[in-house]
RNA sequence: UGGGGUGUCGCCAAGCGGUAAGGCACGGGACUUUGACUCCCGCAUCCGUAGGUUCAAAUCCUGCCACCCCAG
């Protein structure tokens, strides 16, 4: 059972956190200052949305006597990360602003910042651990023990310089201690609630509604183009005959491997297989067809391992959410790696990411391109 | 208005005398730092309509209505 560090002697040092307003960044305050780090909170304002967080993040640091920085990051941000979202689903893929933030934005930030203020070292409240990888001295994401919460996906695109000095606090635990811990800490936010009650965040955090179509079309890049905007139109669900078997509610609502949101006339369970923009047509299939053996694999980033050879035997992740599988690599041109699996995988999707391990550490990642 | 066919939830659709399957859509929940997937729960007291037969009908019979097809 993981316990609470124990303190040490001297200080360990200063380190700048990332503190999103969150029970998880909260508790890593708690946990470093403990531990008898000289932390430093950080809170990013990455869109206009984002300004409610904020308060929290410093309501805590009050409360912890931690000095607090904000930074402003909306403009790259918006930059980077929103129109990389955009792009992508209008190109008819599935983005995944996330992996794009981390390095380019939060992490990138936190950086920055630490080098300004002196830090050696910086921490966020990821459930994740690195370690050293035996041999080539690398760093590597490890995944945290079955059972625990896992954010390691995300972060795959991390460098070794980023990953060379940063500090998880929550590795090892779960989500029940960490809340337990925030309340034992009394910690409150700023309207004066417990922290350790504050519901997780989830969903895209630049788009509340969670709308994210409607965001898409909202973009003034997208409604003065008649073509993109064909995009977001109704049109027709084709079976693989091309058969019309029903209608959409727009192009950018579906992503590969999506079995609902479509209206169709049928008796069996179906899921999107492709699109097809110039007909504005969405093709469906049985289960089956939505399996893939192989994927080409783009823009890779090495972790534990500084290349790939050719049958390089991984375990592949296709979403966060799936199990690896077990898969053989290959090199390809034009800085591309091929994955072939050991058995099919259900619905790789064109923007996300496939993230590689080996013994529970990443090793190397890339989007999933279109086939 | 001669012949044939069909009418079951918003959409597909099973049922063929024993007291309304299933899928989609929809609503709610779990899961989730993306989109999805997955998993729970809910969703026709009623089967075009009016009668009849029967202990019992969506299922059999009759009339009517609607739609479709063929013919003229």
């Amino acid at each position: 059972m993981p316990m609470m560090p124990i303190e040490p002697n001297h200080s360990p040092g200063r380190i700048l956190l990332g503190m999103s307003g969150g029970v998880d960044s909260s508790v890593s305050a708690f946990i470093l200052k403990k531990q008898g780090y000289e932390v430093i909170g950080l809170s990013l304002l990455t869109h206009d949305a984002g300004v409610a967080g904020l308060s929290d993040a410093k309501a805590i640091c009050s409360q912890l006597g931690i000095e607090w920085l904000m930074v402003d990051v909306r403009k790259e941000f918006q930059q980077i990360v929103i129109s990389d979202f955009i792009d992508s689903y209008l190109l008819g893929r599935t983005p995944n602003p996330c992996i794009i933030c981390n390095p380019a934005i939060k992490f990138a930030a936190l950086y920055r910042e630490a080098q300004k203020m002196d830090c050696s070292h910086v921490a966020t409240g990821h459930y994740a651990k690195i370690e050293k990888v035996t041999g080539s001295g690398r760093f590597a994401l490890a995944k945290t023990e079955a059972g625990l919460k896992d954010q390691t996906y995300f972060m795959y695109r991390l460098s070794q310089e980023q990953l060379s000095r940063l500090i998880f606090p929550l590795s090892g635990m779960d989500k029940e201690q960490v809340r337990l811990i925030a309340a034992q800490a009394g910690l409150r936010i700023q309207d004066g609630s417990r922290i350790a009650e504050k519901p997780d965040s989830q969903d895209n955090c630049f788009i509340p509604s969670g709308d994210y179509a409607n965001f898409i079309q909202n973009d003034p890049k997208v409604r003065n183009n008649e073509s993109l905007l064909d995009l977001t139109r109704p049109g027709t669900v084709v079976d693989q005959n091309g058969r019309p078997i029903g209608t959409h509610r727009g192009l950018i609502h579906y992503t590969v491997g999506q079995r609902k949101g479509f209206q169709v006339k049928t008796t069996e369970r179906l899921f999107v297989v492709g699109k097809i923009p110039s007909t504005n047509s969405l093709v469906v299939g049985p289960f089956d067809q939505v399996l893939r053996s192989e994927i080409k694999v783009i823009k890779p980033v090495y972790s534990g391992l500084a290349a790939i050879g050719p049958g390089e035997s991984l375990e592949a992740r296709i979403r966060n959410s799936a199990r690896e599988v077990p898969c053989k690599v290959y090199p390809m041109a034009d800085d591309c790696l091929k994955a072939i699996f050991e058995q099919p995988v259900a619905a790789p999707a064109p923007g996300q990411s496939c993230v590689f391990y080996r013994d529970g550490l990443i090793m190397a990642g890339g989007f999933i391109d279109d086939y």
